[in-house]
DNA sequence: TGATATGTTATCTT
DNA sequence: CAAGATAACATATC
């Protein structure tokens, strides 16, 4: 379920929180679950993070990044001092972390430098000297204050963490072979080297498909980052019917299936995401798109726009909505 | 109890 | 070989 929206929101987060911190340990519980030599990352400091449709980098000062996919319901959440009251949203496992489906802990720390360093040493005033003074008989203090950890939970476990080397990224299979992605947020929020879905790209892709057109959209080799909930709404917010063919949308038709891939990506954007099933941010707090589906998981109820009922069916083995009226 | 939900990947089929 | 279809993965919930 965490589909673009839902990882770039991580992604925000993890800026905000782990940025900064080195990697003290790594306590990893399900070895499946993780890819690669942890030797490689330990030591080293989170400098960035990226993403790339539904995945994510955490970008270190080494040689290495750290490749995440949340599949269906993984959770990357961070606690510290000041956090690690805080309840997380789910609706399975315990509200406390590290809990039954924490299979990975990544064990952090700030240095205080960083904080209390650096600039207090170009001033030379006499508070600046005692205060530097004072960070420094603290420092094991405060080493201590700025423990921290994140959390891999994982209920299903199809999710993973590779560590990768940075100049291979791009040829982890998953990254290599998707498709571009619709462009919702700035340039800088996606990794060096993934294409955008312009109109004209969209257009050719769903003329050169024989897919039925909302298996297309899902399909991360053709699209980066769409899943079954934002598929689902904007075929319904563009009145395209999921069963037709790709192929037989007309340009204009294509054109405003484009504008509501766009349209529902942002909206699930400034909702922070949706939490249907597990999908939490780094806090490990819910989005609220789940509010506000259009029409994803609104079997039976009806339609917004005329009140026929809403059909479920399935397409490509996943669960399709649509309103036989509004969608043709 | 068995069907269902989900995203990707492996494998089978055309 | 390639494109598409389908099973597999894990496990809580209906």
């Amino acid at each position: 379920m965490p589909e673009l929206p839902e990882v770039e929101t991580l992604k925000l987060g993890l800026r905000k929180y782990l940025v900064g911190h080195t990697i003290k340990d790594i306590e990893v519980k399900v070895p499946k679950l993780f890819v690669g030599d942890k030797r490689n990352v330990i030591g080293a400091k989170v400098v960035d993070v990226k993403r790339i449709g539904k995945g994510l980098i955490l970008e270190l000062n080494n040689n290495y990044v750290l490749a995440v996919h949340l599949k269906m319901t993984g959770q990357l959440v961070y606690r510290d001092e000041k956090t690690k009251n805080l309840t997380l949203s789910v609706k399975v496992g315990g509200e406390t972390l590290p809990s039954k489906y924490t299979h990975i802990i990544f064990k952090l720390k700030t240095l205080a430098s960083r904080r209390s360093g650096q600039k207090s040493n170009l001033k030379t005033t006499r508070l600046a000297q005692a205060l530097a003074k004072r960070a420094t008989q603290n420092s094991k203090l405060q080493d201590e204050s700025n423990e921290a950890f994140l959390y891999y939970n994982d209920l299903r476990q199809f999710g993973w963490i590779k560590v990768v080397k940075k100049d291979k990224v791009m040829q982890v299979p998953f990254f290599k072979e998707m498709g571009p992605e619709p462009p919702v947020v700035p340039l800088s929020g996606t990794m060096e080297g993934q294409a955008l879905l312009t109109i004209n790209k969209f257009r050719e892709i769903l003329q050169k498909s024989g897919l039925v057109v909302k298996v297309l959209l899902m399909d991360q080799k053709k699209i980066g980052g769409i899943g079954n909930i934002y598929a689902n709404d904007a075929l319904y917010k563009a009145g395209i019917d999921p069963r037709r063919k790709a192929k037989q949308i007309s340009s204009k038709e294509a054109d405003k299936l484009y504008d509501a891939i766009l349209a529902v990506l942002k909206a699930g954007l400034e909702f922070g995401g949706s939490s249907d099933e597990n999908f939490v941010n780094v806090l490990g707090e819910e989005g609220a798109y789940q509010n506000h589906f259009l029409i994803y998981g609104r079997k039976s109820e009806k339609c917004k726009k005329c009140g026929s009922i809403i059909q479920k069916i399935r397409l490509g083995g996943r669960g399709t909505y649509f309103c036989e009226n509004c969608q043709r």
